[in-house]
DNA sequence: ACCTGAACACCGTTCAAGT
DNA sequence: ACCTGAACACCGTTCAAGT
């Protein structure tokens, strides 16, 4: 008794893709099934698999969802303020608030790992390397005679840094006294990197 | 036609964790099963079971191997120089060399998440502490007016940037030029960190 | 053209039955 | 006492059949 639902193509992904990230708000990802998603949107799982390609793809397009989300919450978070190592702070927290507030859906993002064969998609390398870009571009206030060279390093062990942080204080895997907060703690990597980094005898 | 094998519970449970390991070399996690590890130590799904109370502690035990195996190489890297800079650079080499090196094995340790009804092993517990306390003897020569405070924030801060920079290395995350090594990126980290974090107006 | 529902090959877990 | 094998309730995926 197949019957016909009069979603569109596109409005039937964005529910999917919705029910996927409302799901992840309140469960984690290992919870998560096809099977279920299929029934929150009211069709079979066949019908996903046709429209996504794969359970796997549908994770990717909402993992897309989610980085879109993120690099507006991270853009606008820099507005705020107009001294570079401010905004690098509030980059940085407005990177961790996510992580700490969505924590099974900032996880999937990471711990998803689609098979060796497909390549990351293009958007995700856009969106990538513009906040890329922003973070280069603060560096490059707060320290002009810095190469570029120099500041494509500096951004990736900052963001590397911060990843590693909003993980571990997620995970809850510091093992450390509860004064210790993830704020605190880029507070501390933030000042003391680039105390060092923009002194003028700065290298590498 | 059920057969009793001839191997005790301890010696059993050291063939299911060896099994896991062996197959994390070549395949990711999720490729991974009991009813693989089963077939690859010749018992039947229910016995490992049995041993160990479900498939979630199989793979827990298995990382308690892993993380005792990756304690003994970050304490013996660090026997190789006296100076406590070196130290601390050939202790972050080490977890990156091993990530890289081992990276389904490296995964696992972080991606596996028990329910959170069941806390944390004391051996987890143990082992981690006492590698935050070699970080922490390290920061207190380079820095002996710091406080003890401090050297536990700060032993955090940079054990957390290395994590994420394994992390992002290992899923190629980082947009980066082909220049841009793991090792580079942890040189930098220690040099401009510990840079400002050693100067004597040290502060948070 | 679009969607379903049954089938397939898996999965972790349980437990009565075998030795 | 120890282990198995069938059963159970899941899973992603495929595809002939229905509308």
């Amino acid at each position: 008794m197949a019957r016909r639902k009069d979603h569109a193509p596109e409005e039937l992904k964005s529910m999917a893709i919705k029910a996927v990230i409302e799901f992840l708000q309140e469960q984690p990802a290992d919870k998560l099934s096809l099977r279920q998603v299929a029934k929150m949107v009211g069709y079979s799982p066949g019908t996903l698999i046709n429209l996504f390609g794969s359970y796997a793809f549908l994770i990717l397009a909402a993992n897309a969802h989610t980085l879109d989300h993120i690099s507006d919450q991270l853009e606008s978070s820099m507005t705020i303020s107009d001294d570079p190592k401010e905004q690098l702070r509030l980059f940085a927290n407005a990177y961790l608030t996510f992580a700490v507030e969505h924590p099974y859906q900032w996880q999937i993002l990471f711990e998803h790992h689609l098979d060796e064969a497909d390549d990351i998609p293009d958007w995700q390398l856009n969106r990538i390397s513009r906040l890329f870009s922003l973070l280069e571009s603060r560096l490059k206030v707060l320290n002009p005679q810095s190469s570029e060279e120099e500041r494509h390093k500096a951004s990736r062990v900052i963001w590397a840094a911060v990843h590693g942080i909003c993980t571990l204080v997620i995970d809850d895997k510091l093992f450390a006294q509860e004064t210790l907060t993830g704020e605190s703690m880029i507070q501390s990597l933030l000042t003391h990197y680039l105390g060092s980094w923009t002194l003028p005898e700065m290298q590498s």
